[in-house]
DNA sequence: ATTATAGTTCAACAGCTATTGAATTATATT
DNA sequence: AATATAATTCAATAGCTGTTGAACTATAAT
């Protein structure tokens, strides 16, 4: 079954979930945890960001959700970020559906010279 | 074939072409530009955007190559948005490679306790 | 106890961009 | 020729956010 519409809020919604992910550092971050690099100290390096802002970004991954965070059993000053399986999941087949071309619709004629608007609106005396 | 990596480039890029779309105004745009409301006044309309405003995003979405335009044969007055399909296509497999739940490698152990850099620093004598 | 380390939080700033209104272009109508 | 219409371009503004350096918290090591 696939979905052919979505409404404004759920429009709006995504639209929320794609800045977290359109800002290049923050997709970096992500990449790089996916590869199975989720550190904080080898995060920082891998991408040459200093350790506050790896802190910003990932803090802005998590409360999106995309991320969970973990800390070391041993020495809690270490943590570990790990990807949100179930989120990526949800994210994918909403983008799937979206961007899916069978959705597209032929152009609605309600403007423009052949619209019956137009026609109408002619027929109406002044 | 499952693709598993992507280099900073790609991801670079990948997060330039997000950026377009992850502007509420914009999907939305996108979102009504596939179900056929192709015209700029109806898109304005239905979305209480100026005109002004309208070509603005549809420039932003249009120089990225995700829409076309079309000038009216009979009114060149009249011009009609519609989606790359291909461009589309594209972004959505794009897309399902980067957010695929596949991809997910578990942590590599390259920091904090459990590391063996740790452990050999301990090894060398001061 | 003191020092070191990993990470976060805070404050300030700079650059970008969505928005608005006015001016402009180009085509069509009268 | 003059006016109207559809759309774009331009200039100015305001709000957001990525970045930086400093201060702070919490845990571990000496």
């Amino acid at each position: 079954m696939i979905k052919t519409t979505f409404t404004n809020e759920q429009v709006v919604e995504l639209a929320k979930l794609l800045k977290v992910i359109a800002e290049p550092k923050r997709l970096l971050l992500l990449e790089e945890i996916i590869r199975g690099v989720q550190c904080n100290c080898d995060l920082g390096e891998s991408l040459g960001m200093a350790p506050n802002l790896i802190s910003h970004h990932l803090g802005i991954l998590r409360t999106a959700g995309l991320v969970t965070i973990t800390r070391d059993p041993e020495d809690s000053r270490w943590v570990y970020y790990a990807i949100n399986a179930q989120v990526m999941e949800d994210l994918r087949r909403t983008l799937d559906q979206f961007f899916s071309t069978q959705r597209a619709q032929p152009r609605r004629i309600s403007c423009g010279p052949q619209s019956e608007d137009k026609v109408d609106k002619d027929l109406i005396p002044k």
